[in-house]
DNA sequence: TAGTGAAATGAAAGCGCTTTCATTCTTGGT
DNA sequence: ACCAAGAATGAAAGCGCTTTCATTTCACTA
């Protein structure tokens, strides 16, 4: 691999010289610039970017943690951030937290260790405590999905609140009185939101919230088969079934399927989060569109605006989300 | 941050003595070890990677390329592929290729230009004879789902033809002899040989390939869709539909739900690569297993391996698929 | 044509580490 | 108590680049 020294010597200028035309950061006379460039390319140079690293102090290199890989929620989250990342000619290092406090604060030392420039991470499991006093630290973290106390600048997040207000109000107005929920772990801020905002609707239309009617799931297919379960081995009678994600709703439909409800004039559910199985769900899924691929890019933007001043652009903080009406909420209006 | 050179002096040595208890790769006496730990703790001293990285000509880290980061394929997959590299301490970068020539070009440019040890791709759209001429670098390169001449030890894959052998038989041994195909872009490899296989088994038990029946799909759930409205408008009676991947079958079964057909009744369906969500899908889908989450481990097994003298590691070369018996073929030998 | 300020270029000091090779310390055998 | 051989340590040269600061060159003006 050709170096910048020999490039130098071939186009018979300084190191500095052709420093300044890999970076274009300084004036460069026409003729010595065509004279590096010409070098440049017969001798096929590469800048080594660990080198420029090194002597620049910027990694150009973005750490994103998510919990788990698989799973489409998260696919589509970094597949928002690699775009808009990619784009920008950062690299992007992925890591996993799998939802529990150890493997979150170790897969952040572990990004922290190779120097990014910035982080965008998914916290599930860690306190606001630990990521302020993080945040102390010379990288810049931004946060998916998750608001801090005093950090708000550095949060991109969904309004779960109104989600789980509008879940609840999408059932409610097909004329469903008894309404099942199914949370996610409420250590997890999205599901406690989302059940917040469940309740309010419940509490604007009058209806009790039923304890008996309530499950703390685990935001994954057995969560909902597991709800779904409880309630139907329990007497108090139920029609709707608000789920705080898509997979807890698919659970629930294949339980309730073998156990013969048929689906959705029995039971009705609705789920949370959109992800690309809940078109493909019998019956195909009403549920709650998270937009977490434009908040993925959204955050990237947000890095790139603070860490690399890209200016113009433009940051949206909170994203709101909306009902996509599908086929699995049955109207009992008489 | 504290550098080896402040550690060496709190603790009295020098550069090199430092640099030997970090990287434990040459004898320091106990007592001079000590000093050296107890000054980089007092110091909170982390190594500063890019410096060694510079020096030592090696980043661990390793870069990934998949087609998309969505999807629930590359999602085990990447899974695999970092949990392994992940517990060895090395550094994951990964980048999309989208499925087209240019944009893996970029991709393994852009992963090059990072100085990674080592590369991990699943390469669609390039022919062999580029990425023959790309491992005569210096970066090791490995492939998954792909075999090329010449490099087949560098390559991880499913026996394709074997799994597509496996579901036309599966369909066959329940009495179905009109049966349909969707495959996935012939030129992807895995959509090729996966028909291949189909084809021996209908050969196998002298049933005719019958191009009425025949359709070229995107692997996605639109190809599904779009082969069974063809097939639907033909007059060529059919009672089963081998799909060359989940979401195809997918697709297919809401087009043909959509369209009043009965499932698994009235139409058989057999999917390919077991994803996730298969088994939400209703009927639950019977499909192909593809092992791909351990095929990103041994993938990962075999960098550790070649790049890292991780010796004692075993690899695996090529995966058989299985069936995955579940709901959605129908028995039609009354 | 000399003088001026701005533009272009170069010299050299790092960035924080690894690694080779030379040097100094330890041992243990006698 | 002495020496050789091996173990432990240190000095210093890079790794390939960026960046500051000094120097040279240039285009004008007077």
């Amino acid at each position: 691999m050709a170096t910048i020294y020999e490039v130098s010597k071939l186009a018979g200028v300084s190191l500095a010289t052709v420093s300044r035309v890999t970076n274009k950061n300084a004036k460069v006379s026409d003729t010595t610039r065509k004279k590096v460039e010409d070098a440049m390319v017969t001798l096929n140079y590469r800048p080594n970017s660990i080198a420029q690293s090194l002597a620049s102090n910027r990694t150009n290199s973005i750490g994103i943690m998510v919990s788990a890989l698989n799973g489409p929620f998260f696919g589509q989250m970094m597949a928002g951030i690699e775009q808009e990342l990619r784009a920008a000619g950062k690299h992007v290092i992925i890591t996993t937290g799998h939802s529990n406090e150890n493997d979150e604060k170790e897969g952040i030392d572990f990004l922290l260790s190779r120097n990014c420039d910035a982080l965008i991470v998914h916290i599930e499991a860690l306190d606001d405590q630990y990521l302020q006093e993080l945040c102390k630290g010379n990288t810049p973290i931004y946060f998916m999905s998750r608001t801090i106390e005093g950090l708000q600048s550095n949060c991109i997040n969904l309004d779960n609140e109104y989600g789980g207000y509008l879940a609840a109000k999408a059932v409610i107005e097909q004329g469903h009185k008894n309404i099942a929920y199914i949370s996610g772990p409420l250590f997890k801020p999205d599901a406690k939101e989302r059940l917040q905002g469940y309740k309010r609707a419940l509490k604007e239309y009058n209806i009790p919230f039923n304890t008996d009617l309530y499950f703390e799931g685990d935001f994954k297919e057995t969560g909902g088969r597991e709800g779904t379960q409880l309630f139907l081995k329990k007497e108090t009678p139920f029609s709707a079934l608000v789920c705080a994600n898509d997979e807890m709703a698919a659970g629930a439909m294949t339980y309730a399927r073998e156990h013969n409800i048929s689906l959705p004039k029995d039971l009705s559910i609705i789920g949370f989060d959109n992800i690309i199985f809940s078109r493909y769900i019998y019956p195909k899924l009403t549920t709650i569109c998270n937009p977490v691929f434009e908040m993925g890019q959204m955050a990237a933007k947000l890095a790139l605006k603070n860490v690399y001043q890209h200016n113009k652009l433009k940051i949206k903080h909170s994203f709101k989300p909306s009902l996509v009406t599908r086929d699995s909420i049955h109207n009992i209006i008489d």
